[in-house]
DNA sequence: AATTCGGGGCG
DNA sequence: CGCCCAGAATT
C-alpha cells in the first residue's frame, strides 16, 4: 500500500528524538503510554522524565505508596490513570513475578490498558500486529480516505481500528503504529496543517475535496456543567490547617483539598458567614472569616466549570487534628489548590 | 451508547 | 471561547 510506504518513510526522516523511543522495555513503554493518553508530548515529556527518575524499575512502583505516586502525577489530571498505574505495577510484581504480558491479549486485562495501549505495547515492545488507533489516527485516516463516520462512536472505533490493521506494515508494526501517529502529531495536524508540504497530498482525498478543515468528523459533547465550590482554609494560631481526602466517586479522587462546601449559587460574604457557623467544624466557635479571592476562580474541566472561592478561616485552635501548614505540600492536591498554596504563600 | 474522568495550549 | 490531546472505565 502506497500509504503505508509514505508514511513510514516519512517517520523515518521525521521523527523528533524522544526518551520512550530509544527502549523497548515494557515497563518504560507501558508508563509512557499511560502518561500520553489523551496527553500531548510536550506536556507529559517531563512527568515522564520524573517517573522515570523516581521509580527506575517496575518494582520501585509497586513498593511506592499511592500518595507519593499521585504527587508525582499531581497537575496532569485524569487521575485514574496514575492509580491504575500503581494498581498494575503492584499486580506485575505480586502475582506476575515482575514480568509483563508479552501480547495484546494478556495486556488487555491490565488495569488502565485499553485497545489503544495494548496494541501499542504489543507493537513496540514484542512486534505483534496490532494496529494503535488514537487521536492522531483518527485524523490521518479520515482525511486521507475522507471518512465521514463520527469517530466518537463504536461504528467509527471499529471501522478505523479495520482500517488502520489493514494498512499496518506487518513487518514493522512498531515503526507503523509510531509513524502514523508522529505524522498526525506533525504533519496533519488538528488546525492549519501545511498540506503543501504533505507527502501524501496526491492521494489524500479530504485535501482533493478541500475537506481538510472538515474532517475527523465528531459528535459534539454536552456543554459543561456549573459548580460553585467553598474551600475552607483553615489557619489556627498554632499553624495548622485542615486537608480532607476525596473520597467515593467523582473528579479527584483519592487526592486532598481543603473542607469544601458546595452550594448551589454563588456566596457573597455576609451571608456565608452564617452558612457555615453550624458546620462541625466550626460549631460554637469563634473565628474570622475573610475571602481570599475577590473574584471567583472558574476552573475549567471537560465536564464541568467550578466556581471557585477560598475562604480564610482564622481560628484559636482546630476541633480536628489537622496538618502543619509546613507540611501542606506533601499532599497531592488538585492543581487548583496547588495554584492557592503557592499564590498564598503558606 | 453515553457519560465521566484534567489540565494545558492554540487559533 | 471551542477544540484537541499516543483513551479507559463506568453507567
Amino acid at each position: 500500500m502506497i500509504f503505508t510506504k509514505i508514511v513510514t518513510r516519512w517517520y523515518s526522516n521525521n521523527k523528533r528524538i524522544l526518551p520512550w523511543r530509544q527502549t523497548k522495555d515494557p515497563y518504560y513503554i507501558w508508563l509512557s503510554e499511560i502518561i500520553l493518553q489523551q496527553t500531548q508530548v510536550k506536556q507529559g515529556l517531563p512527568y515522564y522524565e520524573a517517573f522515570v527518575s523516581k521509580y527506575p524499575s517496575v518494582f520501585d512502583l509497586a513498593n511506592a505508596k499511592e500518595n507519593d505516586v499521585l504527587k508525582l502525577w499531581q497537575g496532569l489530571g485524569y487521575y485514574s490513570r496514575a492509580r491504575n498505574l500503581h494498581t498494575t505495577a503492584k499486580h506485575i510484581v505480586s502475582d506476575l513475578n515482575g514480568v509483563f504480558p508479552n501480547n495484546y491479549k494478556d495486556l488487555l486485562k491490565l488495569k488502565g490498558v485499553g485497545d489503544y495501549t495494548a496494541s501499542a505495547i504489543a507493537s513496540i515492545c514484542f512486534n505483534e500486529n496490532t494496529a494503535v488507533v488514537d487521536g492522531n489516527v483518527y485524523r490521518v485516516l479520515s482525511r486521507y480516505f475522507e471518512i465521514d463516520t463520527p469517530i466518537n462512536s463504536s461504528k467509527g472505533a471499529k471501522e478505523f481500528k479495520d482500517l488502520a490493521q489493514k494498512l499496518i506494515d506487518k513487518k514493522k508494526p512498531a515503526e507503523f503504529n509510531q509513524a502514523i501517529m508522529e505524522f498526525g502529531a506533525v504533519q496533519c495536524r488538528p488546525k492549519n496543517p501545511d498540506c503543501n508540504i504533505c507527502p501524501l497530498n496526491s492521494g489524500c482525498m479530504a485535501f482533493n475535496k478541500n475537506r481538510i478543515h472538515e474532517l475527523p468528523f465528531k459528535i459534539k459533547s454536552a456543554k459543561a456543567k456549573k459548580r460553585h465550590f467553598n474551600f475552607l482554609v483553615f489557619i489556627s494560631k498554632d499553624q495548622k490547617t485542615i486537608l480532607e481526602k476525596r473520597e467515593g466517586k467523582g473528579i479527584w479522587q483519592n487526592l486532598y483539598q481543603f473542607p469544601l462546601i458546595e452550594t448551589t449559587r454563588e456566596q457573597s460574604n455576609g451571608s456565608f458567614k452564617n452558612y457555615i457557623k453550624s458546620h462541625h467544624l466550626l460549631k460554637n466557635r469563634s473565628f474570622e472569616l475573610v475571602l481570599y479571592n475577590k473574584d471567583v476562580i472558574i476552573h475549567k474541566l471537560s465536564h464541568q466549570h467550578l466556581y471557585t472561592k477560598f475562604w480564610i478561616i482564622n481560628i484559636d485552635t482546630l476541633n480536628v487534628n489537622g496538618i502543619l501548614v509546613d507540611e501542606i505540600r506533601d499532599f497531592p492536591v488538585p492543581i487548583i489548590i496547588s495554584n492557592f498554596i503557592d499564590a498564598f504563600n503558606f
